[in-house]
DNA sequence: CTGAAAGCGCTTACAG
DNA sequence: CTGAAAGCGCTTACAG
């Protein structure tokens, strides 16, 4: 199955010391600056002797000028950094940071430049940050010293939280909630719950009892649960008698146990209705109350927020709340490559009435 | 709800001179090498004038060693560049290739380097590919010549295909698709057929007549029909019979009409057993399959491949071939590195028994 | 414990 | 149309 090879023959590190645009204009009796100028500005040099410059590069086996050299000498790297809040991983794998980097990679792609990921994890030196043209910091970092270690002199822009001095991309979170929260309470739910997403100051994956939540400031799950709030004082129900449980980290295997638990409840405790702060938390809802047998949304009705593809593509459809992650990925690098003036941004969100709650 | 601001104060480009070590050697009257070492060798001097050195550093806004010049001095970046033969989109969005990153954003995360995404499409000339110490190249690259662009005397290996001289990381697909599709048979369907996965040596979006299709050495995709055609063989099926459709992307919107088609022929013609290579190909079937009221496995079996989340936390649940992408993004990453040999690898897959061909 | 000097590979304004 | 020279910011072997 696989090609048959001579393990002596693989390439390893190779040895060879690398060739330059000296060795080049060394055996061709020309100077650098005309090698140089063969590759970058054809105008400034004679058909014949760029000609005769490209094919002995390609004879040598020499790729072009070095990034690490030009780079130094411009100033410019072509390289746009994103520095993550959370994980790599977590990054890579959830369905809404996916389609937001998606969204920065094709503008950031687009204008040939490329895309560096930075995960800001606590305390973490990031040596080759400095090597990025500018910044796009994604999600509320916990070490604030992190953002220190960013050169002043380049562009950098927040999205979904504020750094003082910086431009931002935000959404309409309360707003958005406000309205979900207010379509699905005219069912009039008994029970109606909150499933929020990191939103307790101290880590707490469970029910939240009287542990202190983070600020509006701080985090956007703030903002989703004042909408929430709002929602509940305009029907006439206490915000502060409706129970809530807290997420860690918005992924299946997190999510299920605390889920788990809410829908093993006592038939007359178990809510009837949930809203939950992300689809990934509501769409785990939903498959722990089908393998339950709760009828949805008579039994229980259910409420996302991001409006994934995977909660769209299914039956039933969830009720959600849809943001355009890509449009926001998309505003963040035209802003940071200067395509756009920078400025704080909250771009509108769209209520989808699937029928987990209809 | 976003915080009051003063459009004239926020950050754009802004224009000063970026500050260097040169600078704080003059303000500080002492060498560029002596602060060269207050950040990178304690050692060398003492803690009082590393301290003065730093706290000078903090008060004039200089946040350490700027990476160009670093690397060039030192031939190393400390970032290592995938080369992605898909588009960014695409990587980021589909499930088999975010685990695949996860798995090289892990290790290379965990030996203080980072990662720059580098979309190795037609034509793409990749400035900053210089800059990256080692390449790891995920799938078939379309043009050759794009391989040329990488510095030949730095580690690259590849993943998914082969480089002539290089490492690389393969799965057991035709084994995988032998070991399902003889799972399947058994059961005796009438109508097998076999959705591909950019098997056509040209685009072609639906069903395969005579269109020439790539060689084993090209694509994965012909091993894993090798594997289906062998298990047919085995069960008395002339492969040849048996109807295909390809798939130019592997994504809902793509998949979805060449699905439909297939589903909404006649009930004498619709196939009973669909061999799918991948499972978000197997997925849509099931999505639409379920729209038009077929029964899952009477009317329909349905095989995948990949074992993704999405597939296992549903009900019916995927009949699939786990690959561990997560664990291949691993091990390029750790070859590349230089923490394990450069060498042929080829990992083991594991058949996994759903509801959707029990 | 500290500093003077060389040089990593490149581009650019300038002179010819 | 081509070349000599300066310098981007840094690290390192070496001398003191």
């Amino acid at each position: 199955m696989l090609p048959a090879f001579d393990s002596e023959r693989l390439a390893v590190t190779p040895s060879h010391r690398r060739i330059t645009i000296k060795d080049l204009a060394a055996r061709l009796d020309v100077s650098t600056a005309t090698v140089s100028n063969a590759f970058n500005r054809p105008d400034q040099l004679s058909p014949a002797l760029r000609d005769r410059i490209l094919s002995e590069a390609r004879a040598v086996g020499y790729t072009g000028p070095d990034a690490r050299g030009r780079s130094l000498r411009t100033g410019r790297s072509r390289i746009i950094a994103v520095v993550l809040a959370e994980s790599l991983t977590y990054n890579l794998n959830d369905a809404v940071a996916s389609e937001f980097l998606a969204g920065v990679a094709e503008v950031v792609d687009g204008h040939g430049h490329t895309l560096l990921l930075l995960p800001a994890r606590q305390g973490a030196r990031l040596e080759s940050a400095s090597m990025a043209d500018g910044f796009i910091v994604y999600g509320l970092v916990a070490d604030p010293r992190m953002l220190e270690q960013f050169p002043s002199q380049k562009p950098l822009m927040a999205v979904d939280f504020d750094i003082a001095g910086h431009a931002s991309v935000h959404i309409d979170n309360q707003f958005a909630c406000l309205n979900i929260a207010r379509h699905t309470l005219r069912q009039r739910p008994r029970r109606p719950a909150i499933i929020n997403l990191r939103l307790t100051a101290e880590p707490c994956n469970g029910r939240i009892i009287d542990q202190p939540l983070y600020e509006e400031s701080q985090t956007i799950t703030r903002l989703r649960l004042n909408g929430f709030y709002e929602a509940l004082a305009e029907h006439d129900i206490d915000p502060t008698t409706v129970p809530m449980w807290n997420i860690e980290e918005n992924t299946y295997e997190v999510c299920a146990p605390v889920i788990a638990g809410i829908l093993d409840l006592p038939d007359d405790e178990r809510p009837d209705l949930l809203l939950c702060m992300s689809d990934r938390i509501a769409l785990t809802v939903l498959t722990l109350a089908e393998q339950r047998g709760l009828r949805i949304p008579e039994d229980l009705r259910i409420t996302g927020f991001d409006g994934i593809a995977e909660g769209q593509y299914r039956a039933p459809r969830l009720t959600t709340v849809r943001q355009d992650s890509v449009a926001k990925g998309r505003l963040a690098a035209s802003m940071v490559l200067g395509l756009v003036p920078m400025k704080h941004h909250c771009l509108a969100t769209q209520l989808m009435i699937g029928e987990t709650s209809p």
